[in-house]
DNA sequence: CTGAAAGCGCTTACAG
DNA sequence: CTGAAAGCGCTTACAG
């Protein structure tokens, strides 16, 4: 207690007080608000300096009843692609001056309704979501408890903003180069069951298929480890256990891609000599892969841009006119796919 | 501003008010603090249902002096190293009831000036620093502002207290398993000249190859993207160029391995048939590596959990007896090295 | 077992 | 161009 009295830091009134003005002076000095003369602002800025003064963000917060903290809700940030989001949603939330606090849910469920919560107790002026488990009940609860939020990859909703790659077109272009090099029996390895971007890559890979009149479908489903490498890689593992092996596979995530090559080098094969590989969003991991992995890249950089300007705008008080956007995919062609 | 007025929350006057009683008494309830009877409790609760009460966190830290927030200043998040810490320090963090703020620097070292003065404003109760650059002054300005302060992975200083896997020991075990293997020519990738971890790791390797008597000596510093895998690749390409090749390498992250495995492919060398390869971190890429790379396992979990534990002593006003924490590494082997 | 009062450090109208 | 006052929503002694 003594010690906290002791290193008390500097207040407002403190540098009011040392500079010989009102405290509300000192106020629009540090915001640069209001019409100060030259000569006090000085006087102001040497009391500042003078006594290390800092203004308080909890008062100013407690004031201007906004924190100019968003929350960052991640399914799992030890996942390259949403730590890829996460860095380029908090270099664009620097930019406009707001803080990003992080809630990584994990697999943990409980987790992301504790920080729901959380979030509608007015620590965060707003949300963005990544790709958590699409629950209705989600929406219902942002809606209700009025927290300005906006979707990622996740649960398509009319009632909350939602930005992702069209992962229809994507799956559907990588299933389609697949096609366009000969390959008829192409398996697609899926990233969930239940996750939404899940199926809409599913969706692409089966209109693929369909439109060339291939009627072979096969889709594994990852039953643990959401996107991660054991998830390709048990499922590589099992298709190689099938009898018949496809020409090609199509995976919901370049971390399931890479974890099926480790299987298909374990059974002896080699990509793309004997299986074709696809993969999904194009991190860094993509292009290292030994051979570079064919994939679909995803705009991670616009998604965030995207999703942290329409939360700054749900913020203001603005009703964004666009708030379902679907960003374009692009086909990386690298070395993993071979005509047949 | 209407709008705001219409959808305002309720506040603990509006409780008190509902339940009639005074508001320190649903302080009381809603901290569980005090002596409250049952009966008034049970009123109390009913009222916060009814109105669907959320205690404000920003008024409660204004009161408290303290957010329950902890700062994250991490290099990069997208280098999966800084992602498993990070999502190790959130686990611990959000078990203590803290939340983590993600200070993301990158390489603009501006970034971290301004996250450091945010983190002296006291948004955050403390701070947690991981692997930015070391510099002096850093720990200057963190002493003289006052605030907790924990790093993992950064300069060494008795100033501020320190958590790291003992790098020197690490890498001495990295080239020893490779000169036990047969080896007289190893090569070391570093991942920064600046970055002491860098500069321990370096360390090891020389101590290794100077104690069983081997005077070949090889350092390659990264000149980009420390500890990515471009680092290690061009690293491997400038060494492929040279005369000599060695017969192995050791790479201070697994990053720069796998970059080091492509450079390898591309000249038509195969691993561990040509070149031996080690890494570090043990990240889940090593696993999935083809071949599977040999590597230095850091614990993590434990890095991640003795930072916020000493974070949280200095946050409490304790003085920890142990501040600088040296973990033990563990050497993975796997089929990335063989003898010759 | 419960209430009245002070105050955390700011900002925001408003007055002069 | 500058100051006096109210108040944001809590918690913390203190009194009864």
């Amino acid at each position: 207690m003594e010690r906290l009295l002791a290193s008390k830091t500097a207040t407002m009134r403190d540098v009011a007080g040392l500079a010989r003005v009102s405290v509300q002076t000192v106020s629009c000095v540090v915001n640069r608000t209001g019409t100060i003369s030259p000569e006090t602002r000085e006087r102001v800025w040497n009391a500042i300096e003078q006594l290390n003064y800092r203004r308080d963000p909890i008062a100013r917060s407690m004031r201007t009843r906004q924190t100019r903290l968003i929350g960052l809700l991640v399914l799992d940030i030890t996942n390259p692609v949403h730590s890829i989001i996460a860095s380029a949603v908090e270099a664009c939330s620097f930019a406009e001056d707001y803080k990003v606090v992080l809630y990584n849910v994990g697999e943990d469920v409980q987790r992301e309704r504790e920080y729901l919560a959380a979030a509608a107790e007015g620590l965060i002026d707003g949300l963005i979501i990544v790709n958590t488990t699409d629950r209705e009940d989600t929406t219902t609860f942002l809606k209700n408890e009025k927290v300005a939020a906006v979707l990622i990859d996740c649960l398509a909703t009319t009632t909350i903003p939602t930005v992702a790659v069209d992962n229809v077109k994507a799956a559907y272009l990588a299933t389609r180069h697949l096609i366009e090099q000969g390959h008829r029996r192409i398996t697609h390895i899926s990233g969930s069951a239940t996750n939404l971007m899940a199926q809409q890559r599913q969706q692409g890979y089966e209109q693929a298929m369909a439109d060339y009149g291939l009627t072979y479908r096969k889709v594994l489903v990852a039953r643990s480890q959401q996107w991660h490498y054991r998830a390709g890689y048990e499922s590589m593992q099992e298709l190689l256990h099938d009898d018949g092996l496809p020409t090609a596979i199509f995976a919901a995530s370049d971390l399931m891609a890479i974890g099926a090559y480790r299987a298909i080098a374990e059974a002896g094969l080699r990509v793309p000599d004997d299986v074709s590989v696809v993969g999904f969003d194009d991190i860094e991991a993509a292009s290292y892969a030994v051979p570079a992995l064919t994939t679909i890249r995803q705009p991670f950089a616009e998604i965030a841009a995207k999703a942290v300007s329409l939360l700054l705008q749900l913020i203001g008080g603005e009703d964004p006119e666009i708030t379902q956007i679907l960003l374009p995919p692009e086909l990386i062609v690298r070395q993993s796919t071979r005509e047949v």
